[in-house]
DNA sequence: TATTGTTATACTCTATAACTATA
DNA sequence: TATAGTTATAGAGTATAACAATA
């Protein structure tokens, strides 16, 4: 398994090449996103807002793991563009309640076409079956790592160990 | 493809799920190489120097994508722990050709001992034929989105857009 | 004059923890 | 007293570009 010296089987490796992989789709949707003026985080709250309005930025925040200092400026950024709002709680004036606007959800339909866009270009190689298997194999080792569905494990700490480097 | 609303298929992207095991294997991998105190860049680096002896800090910069800044400070902590020596290019002494020390290699063959354990844990729900099969599609996938084999894409720049929020 | 390596500066991003207003 | 949100401060990491030595 350990190959010192001779041609390391890069591509022998499933760890190593879901790590570059994954690097690519994530930094390639993140150029597509850029197009709308959009990063990945703000698409992701849109999108998890979108799934159950009038939650709280701490509901949130802690769903996707994001802090509560972090998400002030996440909710700034989108609210100062018109793409959500902070609505006043009446059960409780502490807590703002997020809610999309009309804006809002456009720039979040225009992002799922992005995203539909960019997994075509990432199963570019592959034919509709191949691409079924793939997806079957990789929920099932997501499944057995533990991953929750719709929540990136990136958005949850900082980044800073991302890249992994060619294992043997 | 884009369903709004409703319980979005997070389980149904390649792009997505490459996205997020990407960056447990590359976090779980650095989590496992700091037990040897060594980061990825430092692993990345140690690995292609054993595959060349003698290159300059320019040459496995290029390679690696690493900005000449940046890798005086991976070469200075590796040297200052004893792992690989810069020694005088007779031909250019302007260059430093770059070695590993005993010390070095007994790190990068511990490292990669550490490689194939973290290659295991990620495979762990794969028969083996179902882990071949998962190598086939990622390599082709790979080839087709031009990977490099042995140079990972998140060494070459910053790591700021590594996650991927949850696409359709 | 160009190139290898180094250093210095400025900038971005983050977490931590203090702070306010409500409860 | 505790909690939601905000703000301020300090720290880590980076790129850019100036710099020194050699070619």
């Amino acid at each position: 398994m350990a190959t010192i010296g001779g041609g390391p089987p890069f591509t022998g490796s499933v760890s190593y090449l879901l790590s570059s992989l994954g690097y690519l789709s994530a930094s390639g949707f993140a150029a597509s996103l850029a197009t709308v003026d959009l990063e990945p985080r703000h698409f992701a709250l849109l999108q998890h807002i979108s799934g159950a309005e009038g939650r709280s930025q701490q509901e949130l925040g802690d769903l996707l793991h994001i802090p509560a200092s972090r998400m002030v400026a996440i909710v700034d950024e989108l609210e100062g563009r018109g793409l959500l709002e902070r609505r006043v709680n009446p059960r409780d004036r502490r807590a703002h309640a997020l809610h999309l606007t009309p804006k809002g959800r456009r720039a979040l339909t225009k992002s799922l076409t992005l995203a539909g866009q960019h997994e075509e270009r990432i199963c570019r190689a592959l034919t509709g079956a191949q691409r079924d298997q793939l997806l079957r194999l990789l929920n099932g080792v997501a499944a057995d790592l533990g991953l929750r569905p719709g929540v990136h494990p990136g958005l949850t700490q900082t980044h800073r160990d991302c890249p992994t480097p060619p294992p043997a």
